[in-house]
DNA sequence: ACGAGTGAATTGTTGAACAATCCTGCCACG
DNA sequence: CGTGGCAGGATTGTTCAACAATTCACTCGT
């Protein structure tokens, strides 16, 4: 399903990159790049005027793009109040590790017959990592790391826990910039990387599904000692 | 967790029941009532003007209503064309079928130290089932079967699995909306529930993950069978 | 039968207007 | 000192009207 066997298949996949258009979609992908970024702290308050103006679209399609992103639970939206940066409280963190493990894990331990480009995109998430944590590019290690995680949970091969996927760790990046110090945080990670990434290589993948496990608890207990 | 320690706990999980306010979301509400009754058939488009003018609001409010229920996945949106309702490919219907199964059997399996009210709403749910066949109202057997799968996902006790859960089963809805004989379609799983259910208040997670893993398999089967 | 082109219909987006609601600061009162 | 109204301003909710951009259906000529 990596390789489409049609060349329409193919073209179908690009069709989202055509209809690229509507501004307010295009206007959410600019607020979400800053929320991804960090560069609006959880808790700031978007007021309709202002990101109007500074935009320059009208409120109508900005509020438009606030829908979307309330619906991507990057933004809260409090009746008569504005949107707000969502702040994750501690059991929306203890919610998502649930639901990744749920999903990674799942993933993993049902994998059968995965295409070697799945199998590939995992073992390049790990060097990548590796690579930008010997260039002590911390952000870039973070950034690898969730593309680990995302390329473990298509071995489903379902376009929508791709999705899921996407949006959940959209989230926790939400969570992750309140943590000072990142080095520390995914260095220890990356030998763990490997070893998975290794075992779903040789194909144990019950192996790698425990590992992953104890990986998801040690992290989220981790992220839960910051507060 | 069902039964919150703090009397605030209890009222905030009343909250959304308060700001119910909001024009597009009653307006949208609605529209999602008529998707799952089955009243507005996949494809059918819907105009702004119309939909508009039949429900007394402004074009722009319909917007922001349209825009949650394609988020929902209950609508298409096409830049430049309209609304419609969405229509399910096969290959949709495969990748909600695989995503049930992590999410269930997941939750099945990962179970432990469930509260008993958890429990105690899968039984109702095949009880309600049981119920509604013997009067033979297969549209009542229908939703009871939904129940049944949301209780067992609730089983993770994650309101995200219970939202992605519930979102789910909408989407499936449409699929089953084109099926002809309600009737010899959810009958056969009647059994199949109660053994499922039985296995769970007994404690036996892995096999009660094992028979809803074939449980999953045969619907998938039979819904795809219809084209 | 086929392609180009024209025009009506629909959507995309904006701006302005008004109602409803929230927040702030002020003041009186116990 | 704390509490409880009570304006007033600011922000959001919703509607309306207008215009630009695009699609659709139809006609026409070849």
């Amino acid at each position: 399903m990596d390789t489409p066997d049609t060349w329409e298949e193919l073209l179908t996949s690009d069709r989202p990159l055509l209809d690229r258009a509507s501004t307010a979609e295009r206007v959410a992908d600019v607020l979400r790049r800053r929320l991804l970024e960090g560069d609006l702290p959880p808790g700031t308050r978007l007021s309709e005027e202002n990101a109007g103006r500074a935009l320059a679209v009208s409120r109508n399609t900005l509020r438009e793009a606030f829908r979307l992103l309330v619906h991507e639970r990057l933004l809260v939206h409090e009746f008569h109040r504005g949107v707000f940066v969502r702040v994750l409280s501690v059991t929306d963190v203890v919610d998502l590790y649930r639901i990744r493990r749920l999903l990674e894990c799942g993933a993993v331990r049902a994998a059968q017959q995965v295409p070697r480009s799945r199998v590939e995109a995992v073992e390049r998430a790990v060097e990548e990592g590796e690579r930008s944590a010997a260039q002590h590019s911390w952000r870039e290690v973070g950034t690898a790391n969730m593309r680990f995680h995302q390329a473990l949970a298509a071995l489903a091969g379902s376009p929508r826990v791709d999705e899921t996927m996407r949006q959940l760790l959209a989230e926790l990046r939400l969570a992750f910039h309140a943590m000072p110090r990142m080095r520390e945080f995914h260095q220890p990670y990356l030998a763990r990387n490997r070893e998975i990434a290794e075992l779903v290589a040789r194909g144990e993948y019950a192996a790698a599904g425990d590992r992953l496990d104890e990986y998801l608890d040690v992290a989220e207990q981790q992220l839960l000692a910051e507060h």
